[in-house]
RNA sequence: GGUCCCGUAGCUCAGCAGGAUAGAGCACAGGAUUCCUAAUCCUGGGGUCAGAGGUUCGAAUCCUCUCGGGAUCGCCA
């Protein structure tokens, strides 16, 4: 399931949306096609970069598309709609291609609008309004508050985070949420975790942590912050007293650390929900009543794993949900056999408060380990909400921490593991944000904290600052040469745009005029990596485009004896600049206006 | 054993819901700097898209099987 699946195309503002809007018209108004189109077949027509813009600008497949449902030949029905695409305004030439593909040409003039667009528009180039304002919820990091984040929350926080911007971009109102377990056994070990590194602090020596409990060392400032706060009077008690104290004291240090190491990485949730508030509310309780009216709970027996070797099987009753009545390969417990309830309990009762704060539009972001959990979780979200709610899980796969080359031990239990706060504070949080980008979300992604120091190509958020601060620099010296010129983006916006043709700067206009349909395609499948790679194709275009000026004087930037020629490279540079920081701000990372 | 993911150049990976001659970086070989930042660029070699079938005008992409790698598999969170 897509992000896009749940949205109604009715608003399109990129050219390509646009212009695939003319050719259904156009197919449309064709007494022949218009008869026996399904609008299935319609909406595959699409409007696409050609694979080379040698080809033309812009490529439809619409009379492969549609040949066979007129009985036609492509290349004959391609013919007859490429005459009446070459009347859309804008167009300039069209022509059959290959199988059946209409490659056209857009008028320089087109292009030139295009750039006019972009100084208009600033750095909210790209935005778009297909989302309709609807309200969606994206839950990420929801960290166990049992220490700092590690770098694979890290990964998990910058991918929720741009895909809100991206949800944002694209029109929807966003609300991003971090849900925290605060309730069940880990809390409770670090609870007692903490309770001795309490013991600690007030002078008896702790040797070994022992077995079960979570060893590191900054659970040794809790420790002591608790013990100046109570002094010795839990000292002596039984577990039974303390512990609820420790646990709820404890919480809330590791909150307030996680939330630093959020706001280090420049990510902030609105809403944070409580795991413990939602069962003493008896959510819970709500939501067995539900799935019972439904007819959805039984006191059954889950089947024995097949295959794999479970030593001391035995079966017991519990309460389980009918997850496989909606696809799931089992029913899941909702109770354990002792009669307490499961986490995936909790879990629905989560999903069902989302559902009754008004989000009928849910997207989680896990871990890959939870793959397994998706299916149920979906399952559980259709039966409490009645099928009426919507949830699209993100997984996000491991990072593997490298130190030129060489991996980076992690245990948790040694306790020895590479916190996300270190490797913020020793390349920037630019840089953790831009990397952690630079792979599909689920696959494995290598992370090298030396290789990303580099001044070089091998650090693509090098490669991609490097490419805005030219811009930069370029604007700093044109006033040197020009001082009088006005080069605001509303002056530049008025440059004649003649001397940007093919040949001098078009094809540039062509990649950053692709820019709101990458956005919009980043969004709707919720693939933000998609930001990082076409940055890159941007910094590699530009970077070519600027050494073409070593060769050909005429092909520079900054043009001494022309000051009209000047304005229209520079308004060149200056759309360059803004889709790169447009790109930029979508997921986090601060432009760069000087490297030296 | 069940389920799911992955297999694309020597290496790391893209491939935009089926399209035109499968792309980029690294590595390798050669070249560009009196000139806006050479921290860059240009040129070149390199591929049975793991394998075999199938679906159709057309498959790296969809379906089936085989091989190889990984994740996960009572009541943990």
């Amino acid at each position: 399931m897509n992000i896009g699946d749940s949205i109604v195309h009715t608003k399109k503002m990129n050219i390509y949306n646009n212009l695939s809007k003319e050719i259904q018209r156009i197919v449309m108004s064709n007494g022949e096609l218009a008869k026996l189109v399904t609008p299935e077949l319609l909406e595959r027509v699409n409007i696409e970069p050609p694979k080379d813009f040698k080809f033309g600008d812009l490529s439809t497949n619409a009379a492969l598309i549609l040949a066979k449902s007129v009985k036609k030949n492509p290349r004959d029905l391609g013919t007859v709609l490429a005459r009446e695409i070459e009347r859309i305004e804008g167009v300039a030439s069209a022509e059959v291609a290959g199988p059946g593909f209409i490659n056209f040409r857009m008028a320089e003039t087109f292009w030139h609008q295009q750039l006019i667009e972009i100084l208009d528009s600033g750095i909210s180039y790209g935005r778009s309004d297909i989302g309709n304002d609807k309200n969606v919820n994206i839950e990420y990091v929801s960290a166990n508050p049992t220490g700092p984040m590690h770098v694979g929350h890290g990964r998990g926080a910058v991918l929720g985070d741009v895909l809100a911007n991206l949800l944002e971009k694209v029109g929807y109102r966003v609300t991003r949420e971090y849900y925290i377990n605060d309730a069940g056994a880990q809390v409770d070990t670090l609870g007692r975790s903490v309770f001795l590194r309490y013991r600690e602090a007030l002078g008896e020596t702790i040797n070994e942590i022992p077995e079960g409990l979570y060893p590191g060392d900054y659970l040794r400032e809790t420790g002591k912050k608790f013990a100046k706060i109570h002094g010795d009077k839990w000292i002596g008690t039984k577990e039974v007293e303390w512990l609820p104290v420790v646990r709820f004291f404890a919480i809330e240090e590791m909150m307030s650390l996680i939330r630093e190491d959020l706001a280090a990485l420049g990510v902030r949730h609105q809403t944070f929900t409580s795991e413990k508030s939602l069962i003493e509310k008896s959510s819970i309780d709500e939501v067995f009543e539900e799935l019972k009216q439904q007819g959805l709970t039984y006191q059954g027996v889950l089947e024995r794993p097949k295959g794999a070797e479970v030593e001391d099987w035995e079966e017991r009753e519990q309460l389980l949900f009918a997850a496989s009545k909606f696809g799931d390969d089992g029913d899941r417990p909702l109770q354990k056999s002792d009669g307490s309830n499961t986490y995936f309990a909790a879990d629905i009762a989560y999903h069902r408060d989302k559902y009754r704060r008004g989000f009928d539009h849910m997207i989680d972001i896990w871990g890959a380990d939870h793959k397994g959990y998706v299916t149920r979780m979906q399952a559980a979200v259709q039966a409490i909400t009645r099928g009426k709610g919507l949830l699209d899980v993100k997984l996000c796969n491991l990072v593997n921490l490298l130190d030129n080359g060489t991996p980076v031990k992690m245990s948790k239990r040694s306790g020895t593991f590479v916190t996300l706060r270190e490797v913020i504070d020793l390349v920037g949080k630019d840089v953790v944000r831009f990397i952690m980008l630079t792979r599909n979300n689920e696959a494995l992604l290598d992370f090298d904290v030396s290789k990303v120091k580099d001044q070089s190509k091998d650090n693509p958020i090098f490669y991609v600052q490097y490419a805005h601060a030219r811009i930069c620099s370029i604007l700093r010296n044109v006033k040197e040469i020009f001082p009088d010129l006005n080069i605001d983006d509303p002056a530049l916006a008025a440059a004649n745009f003649s001397e940007i043709n093919e040949g001098s700067g078009l094809d540039f206009v062509k990649i950053l005029a692709n820019w709101p349909r990458v956005v919009e395609g980043a969004a709707l499948s919720g693939e933000p990596h998609r930001i990082v790679f076409y940055l890159q194709d941007i910094a590699a275009a530009f970077h070519a485009f600027w050494n073409r000026g070593n060769d050909d004087e005429t092909l520079r930037f900054i043009i001494p004896g022309s000051a009209d020629k000047t304005v229209a490279r520079i308004a060149l540079a200056r759309s360059v600049a803004i889709v790169i920081s447009s790109g930029l701000s979508v997921i986090g990372v601060e432009p760069v206006k000087e490297m030296r």
